[in-house]
DNA sequence: TGTATTTTAGTACAAATGTTCTAAAATTGT
DNA sequence: ACAATTTTAGAACATTTGTACTAAAATACA
């Protein structure tokens, strides 16, 4: 039992993922879905009574994998550099951009669905201690300044957050270049946040250095 | 002629705004608005034929104040301390949190009316000059280091353009402070990205000094 | 004051959407 | 192979929303 069904529930939702990055949540209807799908209206609400539900599950979706690559981070956050480190941002970059329906849509999703707002700002706070834990164990190593004032590793973990749920909007707005070029260019923005709190040796360590 | 006309369009666009601020743009109908307003909504049609119409009209309106404020900047530009240009910053983001509702649905707002879009990518260019321009007036008054590395200030105000759009929205689910410190709170995010790259000098300045 | 114009209220209509329901078809497990 | 369950298609319904239209009211102007 549940066996085709499954496979169809999994068929909607890629195919919902699609549609959703491609128009926007609010442009696509489940008429719409059933239709590119090529299924009737009335299976698709068997499966998904609504729009909010397909949301519901993909964010679960989203959550799941970068709940993955977060403990696989935090297994050797002993040891880090700031190399590994921004490795693991472009991962996270990368993973956000095929979800990317989400964070384009971010205000208004979490609006509508308030459960899926109470779980990412749990997330949230687990990132914000993660980055406290990252910035204490790249400190640690010899890869990170002292505050140049009082609270900066803090403000850098907000600047941080905000960044990386906000990169996809903005350049959804601004950014011009090539497309193949999006994530990396972002992550460079990012990375230049965080190299001005680095010594010499975390500046040479993600190629930044000054020879 | 055209008088209690004008005082009707401008009572819609007042309470448009707030209506926006609370709910959202997708959650505000004609009809609500109308009976928010205790006039018909053919009345409101008259004004105004749809949503869009409301939404492109406040954020011409938005467009306006913030060109007046950049002139007013700009005409201070040559001779501008990191303190001042932070105090612009500040009333800027004043200004865009009473239009929070353009930023908090930033993405689909752009992508639903295509000539805001269009206005806004002039706008954001234009800014990215006067940044080039705020970062060099400050280097050119010993406020601010050399670049660390190739293209630091570019990428920092890339960073700026970002935080500026976006930290109503970031707040909007994350903040959870005190709401008459959340402008404040910004600021000092904002703040903390371009500390890294002041002066003891312009350090001072800010009040952020070693002493 | 009287006429033209602007503004307003109210109604009606069309399109889209979520939702519910029924019955047929397919699948599963025994 | 048969019964029970799940899945699917399709129709029907209620609601919402933008839009258009008409006629009355208010206002401006000469």
């Amino acid at each position: 039992m549940m066996k085709t069904g499954t496979r169809t529930r999994q068929r909607i939702m890629a195919q919902a993922l699609q549609l959703f990055n491609e128009r926007g949540t609010d442009a696509v209807s489940l008429r719409d879905l059933a239709q590119a799908l090529g299924i009737s209206h009335g299976n698709l609400c068997y499966h998904f009574a609504n729009i909010d539900a397909l949301i519901g599950a993909l964010y679960e979706e989203l959550a799941d994998h970068m709940s993955k690559l977060v403990s696989g981070a935090v297994a050797s956050a002993e040891t880090i550099s700031p190399g590994q480190g921004l490795g693991f941002v472009r991962l996270s970059f990368e993973k956000l951009f095929d979800y990317r329906f989400l964070l384009l849509d971010f205000v208004r999703i979490m609006r509508r669905l308030p459960e899926v707002k109470a779980r990412y700002q749990e997330l949230a706070s687990v990132r914000r201690q993660q980055f406290g834990l990252l910035l204490a164990a790249l400190h640690a190593g010899g890869w990170l300044k002292e505050e140049s004032f009082q609270g900066q590793y803090a403000l850098w973990a907000e600047q941080a957050l905000l960044m990386g749920d906000f990169w996809i909007a903005s350049g959804e707005i601004l950014y011009t270049g090539d497309p193949a070029d999006r994530i990396s260019h972002y992550v460079k923005v990012f990375t230049a946040s965080l190299a001005p709190l680095l010594t010499e040796q975390g500046l040479q360590d993600i190629g930044w250095g000054k020879e």
